[in-house]
DNA sequence: AATTAATTGTCAAACGTTTGACAATTCCAA
DNA sequence: TTGGAATTGTCAAACGTTTGACAATTAATT
């Protein structure tokens, strides 16, 4: 590895110089510049970034904080964050903290020694305080970690007002929320509030499913199962559009027809869905400018430790129409 | 932020104890190494990372390349690594190269820049001369890159000459493959070559439809529609399992029912796949046993970087019978 | 009590940069 | 030609560690 010492020598200048060049600092003659840029060149030259960082440069690096990638919405979420980044000059280090705590905390006390410039994190691992401590820029989506943390979020209240107003001009009278389990201080309860806020202002009831985020496809069928067969449901809102897909699934296993004998919307609306299962009907949250969004606070606290930020950013949600909450005439 | 010499203070003990504590270095009793760890507990210390690497430690970072992580196959295969590597203490930082050469290129220099320890990578993108100069410990999955560097992949052709095996029991007799535009060099060919000599051993012939990768899934469905109208097609082998889904879209669409009038079997068989399509027939690609081979392999080339290794991996798959391949009596 | 071994300390160099102070050189214009 | 500015060089300290040489202290063994 070519060491700034090997590019003074080649250019026949002082390593100040070299330095000096690279982080334009002091004045220079074009000469010399092009010079060191040709040494750089020849000697394919990468400054070592671990020296720099250590010098006080930061190593332009973001830790990325999600439960896993292997989910489609964490998956575009992070790959849009990912590729935002990159045009900033930024790169990530992802931290997979899956439903484990100790691996969160774990990632979380690695970012630290690693000096990384700030953290996105949009973990499903609530009740870390080490959170409160970390004494770097960090910003949340969709969930609240601390008190001066900016939680960026769709409107997750709009959002369920919206499901339950489709399911309700699609025609259906006995409706079902399916949503993973709650926790205390997410702003997806806001999804919950908004489609019971709706439903009860029309007078009707709905039932309501938990269904614990991380249980496994099998359990998680088993229970819709029960669900559209013990009910006469007629109307179903999953809180992620995944979820809908088993309630397809089940639907087709018992000879329920969507939409005539159900309609059905969720929630997300990942390029995914929308590009394999355009039948969908489902309530969109625009990962794109959720992350511009959380990028943008993020480098301005990076840039600027105590700017003043606002605790929550709620960003509009847009409903995708499709063929599973379409209106039947009886 | 502690360092080191925060806790020697606290310990009472001098810089170079604590260090040695750290690394286990030299002889040590008991009660300094306590002493120490206690300090540490207490100021909540974690070593400087980029020093240490700096004085040659390693920093234990993994660079992973590929061309993102919304898909789902790559996203489960990016999920599975990241989970491995925590395992064994290494963290990744995520490269999502797209279908970019130059991001590609990018990246590979700032791993090197940033020391990582050894990169696994799975892109798309060929003909980057510079991973022949890498200086680093690098496995690749399923892509030719350079002369010594070990390509990890599941058995494509065995893969192929299975799915078409598949397709003519179930009683297709006119079968196509849909496959990604195909680059020199890529394992993936195989899946073709395999299909393709099982076919012609039952003396028929089959029809290839190639198209790109990247192209957008519009344009993808409209190849299909034709494929599926102008010929009597029966029988479709999708190089990946998203293709597929695209398949029983526009089959759909077409009135075509699948499995009568249409057998149907992709490719690569993730988590995803198995759980919210069950329907779908398939290869199943052995993710985690391709990564716990691929981080095997490169932790060795890592503790000793001249150790000699294959250039070809090839690990089993396994057919995942589904629905839309189920045989149809006439 | 004398000898040896184990433990800890002091000191300094090194990893590859950045950056400041200062001096030396070159260049250009009046 | 001289003065001043622009450019480059030398030198050294710093970032937070690791590690070696060596000396000093303490503990264990006879």
């Amino acid at each position: 590895m070519a060491k700034l010492e090997d590019i003074a020598k080649l250019a026949e200048v002082s390593p100040t110089t070299v330095s000096r060049v690279i982080n334009n600092y002091g004045s220079l003659s074009e000469k010399t510049k092009s010079k060191v840029f040709a040494a750089m060149k020849e000697l394919n030259y990468q400054p070592n970034s671990l020296a720099r960082s250590l010098k006080g440069k930061s190593a332009k690096i973001i830790g990325v904080i999600f439960p896993g990638v292997s989910n489609p919405f964490f998956g575009q979420m992070v790959e849009t964050i990912e590729n935002q980044l990159f045009t900033k000059g930024y790169r990530i280090i992802l931290c997979n903290a899956g439903n484990n705590k100790e691996k969160e905390r774990a990632y979380l006390r690695m970012l630290i020694a690693n000096q990384v410039d700030g953290i996105i994190a949009g973990s499903h691992n609530l009740e870390i305080e080490e959170y409160q401590q970390v004494g770097l820029p960090i910003i949340s989506f969709d969930r609240y970690l601390s008190e001066n943390i900016p939680i960026v979020s769709s409107d997750n209240y709009q959002g369920g007002k919206t499901a339950a107003e489709i399911l309700l001009e699609s025609g259906s009278k006995n409706v079902q929320i399916i949503s993973g389990a709650n926790r205390p201080n997410s702003p997806t309860n806001k999804r919950l509030e908004g489609f019971r806020k709706t439903i009860e202002e029309h007078d009707l009831e709905f039932g309501l499913t938990e269904i614990k985020f991380d249980a496994s496809p099998n359990i998680k069928g088993m229970k819709i199962k029960e669900v559209l067969s013990n009910n006469q449901v007629d109307g179903v809102f999953c809180t992620d559009d995944l979820t809908s897909l088993l309630v397809v699934q089940q639907a087709k296993s018992l000879g329920l027809k969507i939409p005539e004998d159900l309609r059905l919307i969720g929630y997300d609306g990942t390029k995914f869905i929308q590009e394999f299962h355009p039948e969908l009907a489902t309530i969109e949250q625009p990962i794109e400018d959720i992350v511009t969004l959380m990028i943008d606070l993020l480098l301005k606290r990076i840039k600027d430790p105590k700017c003043q930020l606002k605790q929550n950013y709620v960003l509009p949600v847009k409903a995708i129409a499709g063929e599973t909450s379409r209106r039947i005439s009886k």
